[in-house]
DNA sequence: CGCTCTTGTCAACAGCCGATGACATAGCCA
DNA sequence: TGGCTATGTCATCGGCTGTTGACAAGAGCG
């Protein structure tokens, strides 16, 4: 009995794309310690000591990662209708989370001192800065700071919670509580 | 040469409260994957495998600090100031952070699956519920989930970055931007 | 074909962790 | 004083992790 594995067409560029994206991924579910080399390896279908090879150490991954996502994702749409679609992404979540990838990120690695140290090099400069610019207007740094605070903070409270436990109606009310406060934030 | 190195009395249960202790304040400060036995064992001037003797695992350690803080910190001051207190505490903590014990707790324990299954256990029971009565009128546990949130949110914000790096001036401006936010929830 | 550089795999290492069972010692009681 | 139990220590195991160097297989080219 034989099995045919199906291998990928050797390219360098495409699989170290796929395993960052795979990282990613991972990074924004799991904490940095949680994250295993050999599971993103899985999730390629490669070596662990192929990613090794590409991006030197797990810490140099993490930093690519980082770099990889522009976090602009946040500021895309409507200013108008931000509180109202945070609420929805926090409420019934994580179905797109993507929008919220730095975010979740930088939450999921907060335990780890290599990976809080990392996310502290490059927060600024890749997020902080174009959301603080992105909301302008009076204390945007500060409303910045407590934009993010809130919008990981629920984050928290759901994943911990093991998705959300409220009923339909219960959600809605959540989300009708949440949306105007993030939207009075990014007004100013 | 010698040292004469201070031997604690042998009582079981004074050491035994003494680990609780150290482990509370580890796991306050770190993330669960983040503090080993031997650290713990080490602040109390103790083997490591006595831990284990005690309190059979690390997980059931957890539990046992979990249970012995009772969340309640939270709740003991004035109705009126909360907003205030808990502004405070968030922008110019960790000084006082045993207030925010149990949210702390929490939050830096979510990025491990054993630690999120047990904290998902017991923070109903232990914090959430006495909360959201503490809270009591309309949508009380909404806007305990929200509390909470924010709280935790902004914690991992300031230790993410590594102390809120904002002036003295921006800390005021902060401080008096969550302590309306804050309090509004508190009244509903 | 034969050569060579790239792309990927394999086995193994060193380090850390939590946990265990055998051993030592302090303190109490007869 | 002699002995016994509670209390604490030590050495060690098995498992997991990131990382490394040696090796195998594919692809372009003369």
């Amino acid at each position: 009995m034989s099995f045919a594995v199906c291998h990928r067409p050797r390219n360098a560029a495409a699989t170290r794309s796929a395993i960052l994206d795979a990282a990613s991924k991972r990074f924004t579910v799991e904490s940095y310690d949680q994250v295993g080399m050999r599971d993103i390896a899985k999730d390629v279908g490669v070596d662990p000591a192929l990613i090794s090879r590409y991006f030197g150490s797990k810490e140099d991954l993490f930093r690519a990662v980082l770099d990889d996502c522009d976090g602009k994702d946040l500021m895309e749409g409507d200013r108008s209708t931000f509180g109202e679609r945070m609420a929805d992404d926090l409420v019934y979540g994580p179905a797109k989370d993507e929008d919220l990838a730095w975010l979740l990120i930088m939450l999921k690695s907060a335990g780890s001192p290599k990976a809080a140290e990392i996310v502290q090099q490059l927060s600024t400069e890749c997020f902080y800065q174009p959301f603080t610019e992105w909301l302008g207007g009076k204390d945007a740094p500060i409303r910045a700071r407590i934009l993010a605070g809130i919008l990981m903070g629920v984050a928290v409270g759901r994943d911990l919670s093991g998705g959300m436990k409220l009923s339909a109606e219960e959600c809605e009310r959540m989300k009708a509580r949440l949306a105007p406060l993030l939207q009075e934030l990014v007004d100013g």
